[in-house]
RNA sequence: GCGGUCAUAGCUCAGUUGGUUAGAGCACAAGAUUGUGAAUCUUGGGGUCGCGGGUUCGAGUCCCGUUGGCCGCCCCA
């Protein structure tokens, strides 16, 4: 047993699970091609304050953060959107728009482990700068959708819970509440799903019981569940002619409502897409359309989660900049494909295993060998002498589709005899034609 | 930060009310087998029973602590 442990929440990813991993994240990228997103990355470690200066902070007790030998007050980085605020602020002015980024990454949170949540994780992450309209969001959504469904999910396995910061904003606005009040709402209103009535007690301690009119309407909303629904509590609020000033506002925040779902419908994704006021996330950064995606059984954490986010690169030092993004993680999103058995088994195949007599034989084979390789086909051979038995075993078990034998007879008429280990067919061919012959073999394959 | 639960070979697990040198299957390796296939048989390597302390003539087994895993709470950017 090894004397040293992993630190508790690192993982290790042996060939399989690299290979599982890989597999995950080539499928993303692949997506966000298609979507015509450019991939970047960033430092791992950042200075503490850029986390801070986002989150507040508390956020302090939940990052791997220390002083460098500079003096430096650093951090691992915990997310990657302060970072990609910074980058694209940095430069806002000379990229084209609408910026279109998304990155693949390792993350570390200082965190107690549960399932579908580790130290160590890695995110795709995708953002649109420059875009103020809902058009940002039916693009991401689009992509989050296409980024799970690339791997064979589908409707019946996850689905994406659309919700709005702004219009709770307006709607609480419209209802007579000041701005602490309405934050202290929108806390409620998160925790409601999980503590029901409950939620609303820290908002009465803070500001005194609730009144029961307000609450049902608050509920009311809460409990919308469809464009239709959306239009007939806005109708309630908002009598003709009165509550002039709030009322333009929450029209206006409808339009886009529908701009969004509408687009969304047409690029045929509406099935995936359920509008769900309950959801409005928890760090206050959000200040538009929120959207988080789960599977369908309810079992798991979030598979993804974002919104916009239009204050954050100017909050961050950029230039006033609209933006929306999410990020999917990678753990809870394997432990779905698992529990669906869309997770691939990868195993290793060669294509040619060569079966070698003697030292002689394995000289003439390595030249060929070499070739091969060359020419890109995975080849594989024994490093050691052994028996012809064994070795047609291990290019058997090995999985190849063709063995190469490399015997004194074959040596001594200057042919390789090609087998065809799932037919079980053999020729022999001039050592010249081998590289040929094995690439006829692939293409027509 | 809090609570529950678990820890024996690379993996899955046995191990009796505490009793001699801790076992099995799988996996790995060697041989039977020096020119043809996933088999079979034989053999082998591999363990400070998570770590530390205590009780006892004697601890894998009981007690305390600790570390780590899993699950839940808080949190979840």
């Amino acid at each position: 047993m090894a004397t040293f442990q992993t630190l508790p929440g690192f993982r290790e990813f042996y060939p399989e699970d690299f290979a599982r991993r890989n597999h995950v994240f080539r499928l993303w990228r692949q997506t966000a091609n298609a979507f015509g997103f450019a991939e970047y990355d960033a430092p791992v470690l950042e200075p503490l304050d850029l986390y801070k200066a986002k989150s507040g902070d508390e956020i302090e007790a939940q990052l791997f953060s220390f002083t460098d030998k500079g003096g430096r007050e650093v951090a691992l980085r915990p997310e990657m959107t302060p970072t990609v605020c910074r980058l694209v602020g940095a430069k806002a002015s000379a990229l084209k728009r609408p910026i279109k980024w998304f990155s693949i990454a390792e993350f570390y949170r200082y965190e107690r482990m549960q399932k579908g949540r580790g130290r160590c994780f890695s995110q795709f992450n995708a953002d649109i700068f420059g875009e103020p309209g809902p058009e940002a969001e039916i693009e991401l959504i689009a992509l989050l959708v296409q980024c799970l469904c690339a791997f064979g999910l589908t409707e019946q396995d996850f689905y994406v819970r659309l919700s709005d910061r702004n219009l709770w904003f307006f709607y609480l606005e419209a209802l007579g509440l000041d701005e602490p009040r309405i934050r202290a709402m929108l806390g409620a209103v998160d925790r409601h799903e999980k503590y029901g009535d409950e939620a609303f007690k820290v908002y009465g301690e803070q500001f005194g019981a609730l009144d029961g009119g307000l609450k049902e309407k608050v509920l009311a909303f809460l409990r919308v569940k469809s464009l239709a629904e959306l239009e007939q509590a806005l109708a309630g609020i908002q009598p003709a002619g009165e509550e002039g000033s709030v009322g333009p506002k929450l029209v206006a925040r409808l339009a886009e409502w529908k701009k969004l779902l509408g687009g969304l419908e047409a690029m045929g994704l509406a099935r995936f897409v359920e509008v769900d006021l309950g959801v409005v996330r928890g760090l206050a950064y959000y200040t538009g359309f929120v959207f988080e995606a789960f599977d369908r059984k309810g079992e798991l954490r979030a598979l993804a989660g974002g919104g916009r986010y239009d204050d954050l690169v100017a909050k961050l030092g950029g230039p006033a900049l609209p933006a929306v993004g999410f990020a999917i993680g990678d753990m809870t999103f394997a432990l779905l494909l698992e529990q669906r058995g869309l997770m691939p088994k990868f195993v290793q195949v060669p294509d040619v295993y060569c079966v070698i007599g003697g030292e002689a034989e394995r000289l003439a084979a390595f030249a060929d060998i070499h070739t091969l390789r060359a020419a890109g086909f995975r080849v594989e051979y024994p490093m050691k002498e052994l028996a012809f038995g064994k070795q047609f075993k291990a290019a058997a078990e090995s999985g190849a589709k063709l063995a190469l034998i490399y015997g004194g007879d074959e040596l001594a008429k200057g042919v390789v005899k090609i087998r065809d280990l799932g037919q079980r067919t053999e020729l022999e061919v001039g050592r010249a034609q081998v590289a040929a012959t094995v690439r006829e073999f692939f293409s027509g394959a």
